[in-house]
RNA sequence: GCCCCCGUAGCUCAACUGGAUAGAGCACCGGAUUUCUAAUCCGGUGGUUGCAGGUUCAAGUCCUGCCGGGGGUACCA
């Protein structure tokens, strides 16, 4: 049990035995919160305030009342009244002894919280088309999208991450007909322009092309390239050559894409194909499950579904006129098949684009009779863009002309560490400033080296203590000392640290909750810092020659080590014993 | 038009779901190194939280209406 809990307990009788009121009564709750300011304590309770109405008293002597009750609680050093009606709980110098303790025996699992009970979750993200190479916005989304899983395991669900393929449909098809476009161009063919209507069009050898569908960039001629070292001059012949560039090219992409995204340390259970999935018969089920109902129905020659009634602006189209599906039909198939794997909060991860998309999701979804909301929940996040900049000035991107920054460009000049910390560094929800001279800085602007250094300081007071004959070698374990200290030798300044350690749990509910790991970027942000001023503090002589003094400072130190460990590996940023 | 998101220091952002004096970094000014990594730390300047109402003991946070910015509103994905 959290020392908390048991404080909260404390406190709810104390209000029992006083005045009879049941302070597990939501009106009352949170009874705990964490102070604002350390100085404040390890736990405040503004429960006065809300008890002040009911028993008609000012909350300050309501306070006191309070504070003399809980006096003697475990853990409890004394609790004081403090502002209006605070009262602040301080822990004992023995408590955040055994703090230390637990971080050295649960290690990498400091931290961790049992707040999601083993409930499954996936966590879809990235899932970029197969058409051209990853740029920035995959790259905040794949960041993003891994921490929160690595978080949202770290508080107590059973994670899936998984990618999503689409390997089939009209994008593909026109990868296939760009390839085309520049093998042919290899070849030798010259295009006319032509313009129909609103459109222009690229004709020759037989071929045409509408323009503003084709892809372009250097990938495009690549492989093309390839198809004509394979194919020499007879792929024009061939009646499916469309069909054969979009094959080859969507492999060699996906290919990329997943070298790509290992090297970014972003880890998958599953890659999910959308060919297998319409191969399967579950988009067509889920037409005919609509139909069924009586939830569909035909218009100008489309297949409409009743989605407005669900909550969506409009019905939407699911077949075409033409017969084939619109990219949603799919889509809910999909989502259904996430729910039938037994997955109880389906999280997605989709770029603002997305945006009107959610609202048919949630819909399609209620209309196949998922019970979104209650047991089960579907959660889109859409994480919004990021503007890059170079010091200071914008990236300018532009499909079209290709010049745009691939995710591969960007981890090759910032390094993958700088890369994921910037991308999680704000919240999901808020437009994104990357700038690459900030993260490519060594300097304290930039705060993954700010972190990172905090944590290889850490490491090089051990080693300097070796050295120096002030640690025994035997009480080093995993790269930090671990040796027998005395809790009553803690300074405030040590206590401050485990107290910032402790944070970690709540950030890690916190994050999860809100389904948001900048959360964790923040926790580790201050976290460095406390142990910056602390390391300040003692003159850059945190080995004193006191020994019990020293054992004591040593044993927070590995703490915030540890601490800062596990709340980086779930930003998936590394943590260097020296830089 | 309608639907979302966002307006907090000159800039980029916090504020732990309504609580204590709205905090950091950058920039600017001034300090601290015989060091275990100065890739650091300390101090100072800087605010009518877009505007106006409302709810509350308490509002940056919740409600309403304006103003401003972004996104969406396809038989594209």
């Amino acid at each position: 049990m959290e020392v908390e809990e048991t404080w909260a307990g404390g406190l709810a009788d104390a209000a029992k035995s006083l005045w009879s009121v049941d302070l597990a009564d939501p009106r009352f709750q949170p009874l705990l919160e964490p102070p604002s300011d350390p100085k404040f304590g390890d736990a405040a309770s503004g429960v006065a305030f809300r008890l002040a109405k009911d028993l008609r008293k000012p909350p300050r002597a309501i306070a006191e009342e309070l504070a003399k009750a809980v006096a003697g609680l475990p853990y409890l050093e004394r609790a004081e009244v403090a502002g209006a009606g605070y009262v602040n709980f301080r822990a004992t110098r023995a408590f955040h002894g055994e703090t230390i303790l637990r971080v050295r025996a649960e290690r990498e699992k400091f931290g961790r919280s049992p707040a999601g009970g083993g409930r499954r979750v996936l966590v879809e993200h990235c899932s970029a088309n197969p058409t051209g190479p990853l740029h920035i916005a995959h790259g905040r989304q794949a960041a993003v999208g891994d921490a929160l899983a690595n978080l949202l395991d770290f508080a107590g669900y059973r994670v899936d991450r998984e990618f999503y393929v689409n390997d089939t449909g009209g994008q593909i098809e026109n990868l296939g007909r760009a390839i085309l476009w520049r093998y042919l161009e290899s070849i030798g063919t010259t295009f006319a322009r032509e313009t129909r209507g609103q459109d222009a069009w690229l004709v020759g050898h037989g071929f045409e092309f509408l323009e503003k569908n084709l892809y372009r960039g250097d990938y495009v001629s690549e492989l093309a390239a390839e198809m004509k070292q394979r194919y020499g001059d007879g792929l024009a012949a061939k009646p499916d050559a469309v069909a054969i560039c979009g094959r080859i090219g969507k492999e060699r992409l996906l290919e990329e894409i997943r070298k790509t995204l290992e090297d970014f340390r972003v880890r998958y259970d599953t890659w999910y194909s959308q060919e297998e999935l319409e191969k399967s018969g579950r988009v067509e089920k889920v037409v005919e499950f609509y139909r069924s109902r009586g939830l569909a129905y035909e218009k100008d020659g489309a297949q409409f579904f009743k989605s407005k009634e669900f909550g969506d602006p409009e019905d939407r189209v699911l077949v075409k006129s033409d017969g084939s599906y619109t990219y949603r039909t799919p889509d809910i198939a999909y989502h259904r098949d996430k729910f039938e794997r037994g997955f109880e909060t389906v999280i997605d991860l989709w770029g603002p684009d997305h945006h009107a998309h959610v609202a048919t999701m949630e819909a399609g979804l209620r209309m196949l009779d998922i019970p979104i909301g209650t047991t089960r929940a579907f959660r889109a996040l859409l994480v919004q863009h990021c503007r890059l900049l170079r010091g200071g000035a914008e990236v300018k991107m532009s499909k079209r002309a290709a010049s745009y920054v691939t995710l591969r460009e960007l981890i090759d000049e910032v390094g993958v560490d700088a890369a994921r910390y910037f991308f999680i560094m704000r919240k999901t929800t808020s437009h994104l400033d990357f700038d690459i001279e900030v993260a490519k800085r060594q300097t304290l602007d930039n705060p993954v080296y700010y972190a990172q250094y905090a944590h290889a300081r850490i490491c090089g007071i051990c080693e300097q203590g070796r050295a120096k004959g002030m640690i025994d070698p035997a009480e080093v374990r995993n790269g930090m000392w671990d040796g027998p200290f005395d809790a009553a030798h803690l300074s405030d300044g040590d206590i401050e640290l485990v107290r910032a350690c402790r944070g970690l749990r709540r950030a890690v509910e916190a994050g999860a909750r809100d389904l948001d790991p900048a959360i964790v970027t923040d926790f580790v942000y201050r976290l460095s810092g406390a142990f910056q001023r602390y390391y300040q503090k003692f003159e850059n002589t945190v080995l004193t020659p006191e020994e019990p003094l020293r054992r004591a400072r040593l044993a927070a130190c590995g703490a915030v080590r540890q601490t800062l460990r596990n709340a980086l590996a779930i930003l998936g940023v590394s943590a260097p014993e020296r830089l």
